[in-house]
DNA sequence: AAATAAAATGAACGCTGTTCATTTTTTATT
DNA sequence: AATAAAAAATGAACAGCGTTCATTTTATTT
């Protein structure tokens, strides 16, 4: 059975190849701007050859929105060493914010496209497992801080999502250059301050 | 000179012909599933002619989305009659986010599609006029609210930041359904719970 | 009624995502 | 090693996209 297997990893590494031209266009030129043909010109492979390994481009959009959650962890990996949880929340957001202006087109594919969503839809498991796990660890670590004492009088769903929100709509004001065509004074560090303000507010709750 | 007189408003009712016919299919079913075609047939003129009005796509897109900043002053309308900033920055939110489920479509256009932004660079104009003034309400609101002796410790811009942020973030979580795919326990009343918990964080700043 | 100006047209261009009959390559069998 | 069967890769073709522009139609002026 060495060549089923053989054969299962060579599906498995042109997919991946598939992918990885995919991400590397997108990263280069914007994903409205990259085309499956593009693609297939990448890593030179037919357009068909493309079709045989996804369904449509919804699937690619949707396995690349996975690879970014799995990068996007990469820049959680640092908070599981802290220990007081309040802290912890601060640096998510941090680093949150941080992989959303680092991976603009990676982070939008995975919060605001309807690709990954749509592909759900389509598929068995209509869940949107990446968001639950993601979220789950913004729920612990309020949860947390909960036990611990601190927000008082919150819930930790609405909390939850009341954060994930605040985060969420500074790094989509940021990348859907809401902010630089809005006359701050400083829109340079406008991120920067926003950011303070959010821990001053956590102070507060 | 009552012909070119005339002939101007034509000009002006063709090309808004053309912005009312593009809304209802927008509406209807999505900027993505809108086609210049599409507009043309609705309103029974050929494509040419639509180019005749406009320069191209994003000169459609650009000019809609103001018009989606006329609507969201239309809900902005009855916060003018209160009196205390607090409040009024309460309501504010309220409002903003009853525009958004209500008119999802406009709103993505509004405040993250790049259209209106790119036509801007396009243009002589580079401000993004409609965005600094709707700001410019946050920002007015929060300046009250700081004179009267409010949110002690903070500074204007960067907590009108983190307010547009909130409600921002709420709403494009919700409209590109990243909400209803996350296992919340009521998913149904996240955003009225979401938004009960901004209520409480203006109290405590 | 003829000449001029303005407005509207739709075929055509180079793209897009997607399909599928055909060809090429690989594997299994003799 | 030659042949048959299975698997994989291909690219031409399709319908639809935004956009252009020479041509036709309509309106205005002379």
């Amino acid at each position: 059975m060495s060549t089923i297997d053989r054969k299962a990893k060579e599906k498995e590494a042109l997919k991946a190849l598939i992918l990885k031209g995919a991400k590397k266009l997108f990263v280069e030129k914007g994903i409205e701007h990259t085309t499956i043909r593009n693609i297939a010109e990448e890593i030179n492979y037919s357009v068909g050859t493309v079709y045989v390994y996804f369904k449509d481009k919804n699937d690619i959009l949707h396995d690349l929105h996975t690879i970014g959650f799995q990068e996007l962890d990469s820049y959680f990996m640092e908070l599981y060493t802290i220990e007081d949880p309040k802290e912890r929340l601060k640096k998510l957001g941090f680093s949150y914010i941080k992989f959303a202006i680092e991976n603009s087109e990676m982070y939008d594919l995975m919060f605001n496209l309807k690709a990954p969503i749509e592909f759900l839809k389509d598929s068995e498991n209509e869940d949107w497992d990446e968001g639950c796990t993601a979220f789950g660890l913004v729920k612990k670590t309020i949860e947390e801080c909960i036990n611990k004492g601190y927000f008082k009088g919150h819930s930790v769903e609405p909390l939850a999502f009341m954060v994930w929100s605040l985060v969420h709509g500074m790094c989509c004001l940021e990348i859907h250059q809401r902010i630089k065509n809005v006359n701050f004074t400083n829109p340079d560090t406008i991120l920067y301050d926003g950011y303070n303000e959010y821990l001053k507010m956590i102070e507060k709750l």
